[in-house]
RNA sequence: GCGGGUGUAGCUCAGUGGUAGAGCGUCACGUUGCCAUCGUGAAUGUCGUGAGUUCGACUCUCAUCACCCGCUCCA
């Protein structure tokens, strides 16, 4: 197998939609920068993935327990966080080169002092001017610049029934004001009712700590995990599903004992980035890097991204940070509520007497699940070359995806729809459906298109029902990856395929 | 945000200043009966959206939206 990366990514989209994976959003009406719906098949691969993650993270584990907490939270929150100052810094467009810079990492200058610069034009002309801000663009070094905007990382809202707009409408009427008068009177009256939509899920983790540990009874080191939906203006929105406003996550915040964070850290790394090898069919596309110190977000001491090979190069696919008691300490600061934890047996180590209260460190694996739904979809797709029943050569299109994450896991087939084939076919189909396996009856046109199409979305199992199933009440049970077919009895269909599920 | 490309049937794509085609897929009937069977027949298009030029625009011009590639940016 062989597909030219460049050519992967374009066949994976096409077949997401003409499968019923991924529809863009809103398609009707000329479709959503970066918004996309997950079909029918979609929404099971992307639920399966979620459910092991849970599974994996919260049900098989002694010290891990769950939340699911509001999108909207209180907005003070996210000026506990940080969110709100440290990602509305300033952008700038140079109007001479067109570059698109933060102010602040910009080259400084003297305001008032004489510049040279280069004309991006006419490379050779150098250009001079006066500073009238204490920085540059960063690439021509030209002082023309545009006004400094706000950089908006959080998608605002407004809570409550009356339009904030009309009292901002109400206050302005009537008199005539400048544009710094107008943003300040909107400002005021729209702080009333802003509310935002969260850009990560891990806040509310935060935030809820005393209320889990304490109704639990959780004795660190704990964790709580949370999956859901975040919202976030990115700069640049990429790559189909890859990077997009408005995303899925899979987070857990594991809280330890000051001091333990890096055993923590390199245990979690390893724990992510070996359960994704477990469902890949390249495990070598998975890898582990860490930070550089200036790579570091404001709240973290370490980080280790787990990466994957994507057609267009390796890329981040989850963050395992060492968050450190940033996190739980603001949100302290913040609420004047103690979010710390207080331990019998330990000793404190500054007094050395038994008993230390202490903020924990956190430990954050932080998954995107729809970056994990394209990564399975790529790390699937396959062609394979062969031939047909007439010898012409075609090419077979499988989607390799691991039995627990495929949309449907046995298609339940009558060879033709006559002699009662169909009948018991619908009576295996039943079984499945009554044991939670997710199974599909299908009687369209031949076998052979039927097996095709069940290999392009994926499903590992066929059953077949045949002549024989009449005379001996066994079918078959072909594998998608190998195309082998074995026969089995009908009694035992739905325990083999339980079995092999596992 | 910048530069380049694309947008025509469900998918992949052809096409011409005179109101549109192929292959695959879909549906029906018949046939076959285990890997995209064969035959016959059928359905499906705001030619991304809006404006302009023109007697006439899918085709030319402009704007806009979306996607792809590259840069840039990104806690």
């Amino acid at each position: 197998m062989s597909i030219q990366e460049s050519d992967l990514m374009q066949k994976l989209i096409s077949l997401c939609k003409r499968r019923g994976f991924v529809f863009q959003s809103s398609e009707i009406y000329g479709g959503l920068k970066s918004c996309y719906d997950y079909g029918p098949l979609g929404i099971e691969l992307k639920r399966n993935i979620m459910n092991e993650w849970w599974r994996s993270m919260v049900h098989e584990r002694e010290n891990i327990v769950g939340l699911d907490a509001s999108i909207i939270m209180h907005p003070q929150v996210w000026q506990s966080s940080g969110h709100l100052s440290s990602f509305s810094d300033p952008l700038v467009d140079c109007l001479l080169c067109k570059e698109r810079f933060r102010a602040d990492k910009a080259p400084v200058v003297e305001v008032g002092s004489e510049v040279t610069y280069t004309d991006p034009k006419n490379k050779k002309k150098e250009l001079k001017g006066v500073a009238e801000r204490s920085y540059v663009c960063p690439v021509c070094g030209s002082p023309e610049l545009s006004a400094e905007r706000n950089f908006n990382l959080m998608f605002k809202s407004f809570m409550g029934s009356v339009d904030p707009m009309s009292q901002v409408a109400d206050k302005l009427a009537g008199k005539s004001h400048n544009a710094q008068e107008i943003r300040e009177v909107m400002e005021e009256e729209l702080a009333k009712s802003t509310v935002y939509l969260r850009p990560e899920t891990a806040q509310a983790m935060f935030v809820q700590f005393n209320n889990i540990q304490q109704s639990l009874s959780l004795k660190v080191p704990f964790g709580i995990a949370q999956m859901g939906k975040s919202f976030r203006n990115e700069v640049t929105v990429e790559h189909f599903i890859f990077r997009s406003c408005e995303f899925e996550q899979m987070e857990m915040e594991f809280f330890c004992e000051p001091g333990t964070q890096a055993k923590w850290l390199d245990y979690w790394k390893e724990e992510r980035v070996n359960w994704y090898k477990s469902y890949a069919n390249y495990p070598e596309k998975f890898t582990l890097r860490q930070h550089d110190d200036d790579e570091l977000a404001h709240y973290a001491d370490n980080c280790y991204d787990i990466e994957y090979e994507y057609p267009w190069g390796w890329d981040e696919l989850e963050g395992v940070a060492s968050r450190t008691d940033y996190d739980l300490k603001k949100h302290s600061e913040g609420s004047g509520t103690k979010l710390t934890y207080f331990d019998q047996q330990a000793t404190n180590p500054e007094t050395g007497k038994p008993g230390w209260r202490y903020t924990p460190f956190v430990i954050e694996p932080a998954a995107g699940a729809t970056r994990a739904t394209l990564v399975y979809l790529l790390d699937a797709y396959c062609e394979e070359k062969g031939v047909d029943a007439k010898g012409k050569e075609k090419s077979r299109v499988v989607l390799k995806l691991h039995p627990r994450l495929a949309p449907i896991k046995t298609a339940v087939l009558p060879l033709v729809k006559k002699d009662g084939m169909p009948e018991i076919a619908r009576s295996i189909v039943d079984k499945f459906y009554k044991a939670g396996v997710m199974a599909k009856y299908d009687e369209n046109t031949s076998i052979g298109k039927r097996y095709a199409r069940h290999d392009e979305i994926g499903t590992p199992y066929c059953l077949t029902v045949d002549k024989q199933t009449l005379e001996d009440g066994t079918i078959t049970i072909r594998d998608r990856d190998t195309t082998e077919q074995k026969r089995i009895s009908v009694e035992d269909a739905l325990s083999e395929v339980q079995a092999r599920l596992q």
